[in-house]
DNA sequence: GTCTATATTGTGATAGAC
DNA sequence: GTCTATCACAATATAGAC
């Protein structure tokens, strides 16, 4: 049998979830966490006794959502333009259905550096795995002696700032809601051709 | 001879400056703006009425600052390689010494969306203007039919996201400050060799 | 213009009945 | 576990003297 009922304390983190990632840290109101789950504010100190307790909840698990999403990608054993294909589809369609994670972890982690260094501490996947796998498909590949630092963090760049910045590229350029959509499903085909290009040896 | 004063109007909107770009909207306080301008709270409303007025007039300059700087460059008239080169040094010169400014915007910018409507309206520079020249420099040269708006967004993404992710990158790849500082300054010679590389006709 | 003092409203958190 | 009522305090904003 199916389990229907939905905990106080799933409903709780649900609704902070949305709360906070709407409004951020400082401008997330209790009570507007209560309003979301249908409940009152004594409630939310009954479960987790203050702000900022439910706050981490909320943030660590945003932030292991997006990265056991990419890691897993990353981490695969295919041929690095295969590789890219997949991450970026799978990183960018992940990132249009969640589109206040990244700007919402952006955010935080401006505010919150030390925060960070912590949660990582926990993460599923320790990003140390990750990097000598990405490694491995460089060298196994006939491509530039390109740091792989660079790549990755070049990959994270295209994929994250038309999402995060999209308020400011659409007014830019004029683009109707339905036309920036396209836009970023058209660089999911663009961006590995864009990467390969760059790093592929003549 | 040299004016020396400075008016307590320049003196509150540095002070403000300095602690949103801190704190954020939502986290500034009234009264830290008002210790690190040197003088009380009330005075601050004496000068403008409200938290929302002067944070109006603190987010309208850092965008000015920056996009002013970005346009410039982008508007000159040199060849393209040339013109990248320029651009990404300056700008990501300029944000080493604003770190605090692009993830101001992006912050704000993801909580209050409307607002840069309001002010590309007053840019110094309209961004058609920039793109009718970033096309151009496009179409001189042997270059794939790369649409230049995604060449004008990549480069962006380039430079900014290390900026604003700096705590993350950094601990994931261990660097120290002073590496994170080198491994910053090296991109200025790789990212322009990196995109041209990516829209070169072969 | 600048200050001190105070009003007013918000908000996180708790007490205590059920 | 869940609620209502309330506390304690912090933050924006204003009044009024100088």
């Amino acid at each position: 049998m199916v389990k229907k009922t939905i905990s106080t304390e799933e409903k709780i983190l649900e609704a902070a979830k949305t709360v906070f990632h709407r409004k951020g840290y400082e401008g997330a109101r209790m009570q507007e966490i209560a309003d979301e789950a249908g409940i009152n504010k004594a409630l939310l100190h009954y479960y987790f006794r203050t702000k900022e307790n439910l706050f981490d909840a909320v943030f660590r698990s945003a932030f292991q959502e997006i990265f056991t999403k990419l890691f897993s990608t990353i981490g695969s054993d295919v041929p690095l333009e295969e590789k890219l294909t997949n991450l970026i589809g799978t990183y960018i369609g992940f990132l249009q259905k969640n589109s206040y994670i990244p700007g919402f972890i952006l955010n935080e982690l401006s505010h919150n550096p030390e925060k960070i260094v912590e949660i990582f501490k926990t993460a599923p996947v320790p990003p140390s795995m990750i990097l000598k796998r990405m490694r491995k498909s460089l060298n196994d590949e006939k491509m530039k002696k390109t740091d792989f630092r660079d790549l990755f963090i070049n990959m994270l760049a295209l994929c994250i700032f038309p999402i995060v910045a999209r308020p400011m590229i659409q007014h830019i350029f004029e683009f109707s809601d339905q036309e920036y959509d396209q836009f970023i499903e058209n660089r999911k085909k663009e961006l590995p051709v864009f990467i390969m290009n760059a790093i592929r040896k003549k």
